[in-house]
RNA sequence: CGCGGGAUGGAGCAGCCCGGUAGCUCGUCAGGCUCAUAACCUGAAGGUCGUCAGUUCAAAUCUGGCUCCCGCAACCA
């Protein structure tokens, strides 16, 4: 299964208009694992991310700060750096929909769909309310005093005529269909694959891909009247990172992309819209987009307005990085919505983190360090439950590879900690501290199985938390870190640092009194 | 009759596709151990699987009705 093929693999790309949220974290930190531990098995991995920095909302927002619409977007651009950096989460490469090379990639994908006759111009027409800057449906707006307004939002709408370039989707029905039943998995979970499906069979219709009422955008080529539809700027973004469209350059194997890592309210752009203006291009499609779900607070959706957002950075910072991307990951099944509590959160870094792993790490380096002068000890003959142990340990990689394979961390997370509980059992069952008196060379052996499961756990481990993983390895002195170096074992008689806490147990301040 | 997801011991979930002693994590209670981060190990209590009806020797699992919750419903990013 380890492949040195290229693997691309995206986030999707926030809007400049508002700094990161939780949301953003989650997303980036999911694809960061993703990226992670697709390097660590050997993949020449590009982990691309991205800025969406054009459009009416943006002209807006700078005005009112007094800024130019590109001085917002770098400010913006410079806090979604910030957190990659708090999350440990860092991307090879950041695609800004403003930057030249975008600018050429995004045109000549308009002229290749151009060209294969599925962009033709006409007339947007409908119920436009200026205060929500949207077009309403016949349906979605009611007649009141002789005045019409939108009866999701209550304003005020008219009647809009604009002339628009439109994007033939509905060429697009049949191919899409054929590609979903070719790759059934081209959607996962599954649940928004069907939801995709039910949404193709009700009809596609073209829909419109520029804009004349503002020119905060690229311009549409030979027309610079118009100013491209948000998502065929958004979405090209993907296939700049690969160069295109230089399709000789260095970056050019990574397309089509593995993995399009996005929030399930954006499902339809990522797994219509984009496959069809892809086959329209004639450019190969990505091969899986990945969803997942969003945080609630304590069930409750987030927004500012109930003033219930929770912030990553508060949380990162009172808890630190690697408990929060352990309870995102672990927490959650990956596509399901979680739900976040500080109560669930301490839960889980206390149980899982501190007292299963970390304290197993404690409990038999500490050992190590007293009654086997700090070095690596002796592996003597190995006992059937030595063997069993270790070799449910070695089936790890195996079992994790798999579940990444459907992207169902929580999954592969599940599979190693259930490695750990065995070998707390496991170290109770033999308790190495009587063989101390009674059978020394045998308590040596205990404790080298064990160490053997923490450097093998310690190495599968590090895409999910990568700074105490880090700090495991690093108390058992091991430096060949991929996965492919599982298979190696600890020398005895290797010298060993002094142990320490590596995830310390999160005590609430109050109750530290 | 718009589409989809969900309703399982105190909490959160798995099981449902391929019917047959209801499983996991946390919490609670009791015991053990003392190597360890008041941790770890063992055991126990606790569920008419939303509701009604049907199919079946047998239903959490299949079929149909109902109730409640949550998303989505195309040109908002």
């Amino acid at each position: 299964m380890t492949q040195d093929s290229p693997f691309l693999i995206t986030t999707a790309i926030p809007y400049a208009n508002g700094a990161p949220h939780i949301g953003h974290a989650y997303e980036r930190i999911a694809t960061d694992v993703l990226a992670r531990f697709a390097r660590l098995d050997g993949r020449d991995v590009l982990f691309v991310t991205g800025m969406d920095e054009h459009g009416q909302k943006m002209q807006q927002t700078a005005a009112r700060e007094g800024l130019t619409p590109l001085a917002l977007a770098d400010r913006t651009a410079l806090q979604f750096e910030a957190m990659g950096d708090l999350l440990d989460a860092r991307a090879d490469d950041i695609v800004r929909t403003t930057s030249e090379r975008h600018k050429a990639s995004v045109t000549e994908i308009w002229r290749r769909m151009e060209a294969n006759g599925d962009i033709y111009l006409s007339k947007y027409a409908g119920w436009y309310s200026v205060r929500d800057e949207a077009y309403y449906d016949e349906d979605e707006t009611e007649e009141r005093e002789g005045r019409r307004f939108s009866t999701k939002t209550d304003t005020l709408v008219e009647w809009v005529e604009e002339e628009s370039y439109f994007f033939r989707l509905s060429a697009y029905e049949k191919p899409l269909l054929d590609m979903f039943v070719g790759q059934p998995d081209f959607v996962v979970p599954h649940q928004y694959r069907n939801e995709i499906l039910a949404f193709i069979n009700r009809g596609l219709r073209d829909f419109s891909i520029s804009r004349t009422t503002f020119d905060w955008g690229i311009p549409v080529p030979g027309n610079a009247k118009h100013v491209m539809y948000v998502w065929v700027d958004a979405l090209t973004n993907y296939i700049t990172a690969s160069g295109f469209p230089d399709t000789n350059g260095p970056r050019a194997k990574y397309w089509p992309a593995a993995a399009h890592v996005i929030g399930k309210d954006i499902t339809r752009f990522h797994a219509i819209y984009w496959p069809a203006f892809l086959m329209s291009a004639k450019l190969a499609l990505p091969k899986q987009i990945v969803v997942h779900g969003f945080f609630f607070n304590r069930g409750e959706k987030m927004s500012k307005s109930t003033g219930n957002v929770i912030s990553h950075v508060d949380l990162v910072e009172k808890y630190g990085l690697d408990a929060v991307r352990y309870f995102m990951m672990r927490e959650v099944p990956f596509g399901q919505d979680g739900s976040f509590t500080d109560e669930i959160l301490i839960a889980r870094m206390n149980a899982d983190l501190a007292n299963d792993l970390g304290n197993l790490a404690q409990r038999s380096l500490s050992m190590v360090n007293k009654s086997c002068a700090g070095k690596v000890p002796t592996c003597g003959e190995l006992s059937i439950a030595d063997k069993e142990m270790l070799a449910s340990a070695e089936a790890l990689l195996e079992e994790c590879r798999r579940q990444h394979g459907d992207f169902a961390i929580s999954k592969s997370m599940d599979a190693i900690w259930k490695v750990v509980a065995d070998a707390n059992r496991y170290f109770a069952g033999q308790e190495p501290w009587a063989l101390k008196k009674t059978d020394p060379a045998r308590m040596e052996t205990v404790l080298y199985v064990t160490a053997e499961v923490l450097r093998m756990v310690g190495i599968l481990i590090q895409p999910y938390v990568p700074q105490s993983a880090a700090k495991l390895l690093d108390l058992l002195n091991v430096k060949k870190r991929s996965f492919s170096d599982i298979g190696e074992r600890l020398v005895s008689g290797t010298e060993l640092p002094v142990p320490a806490a590596i995830f310390p147990r999160y005590v609430a301040e109050e109750a530290k009194m």
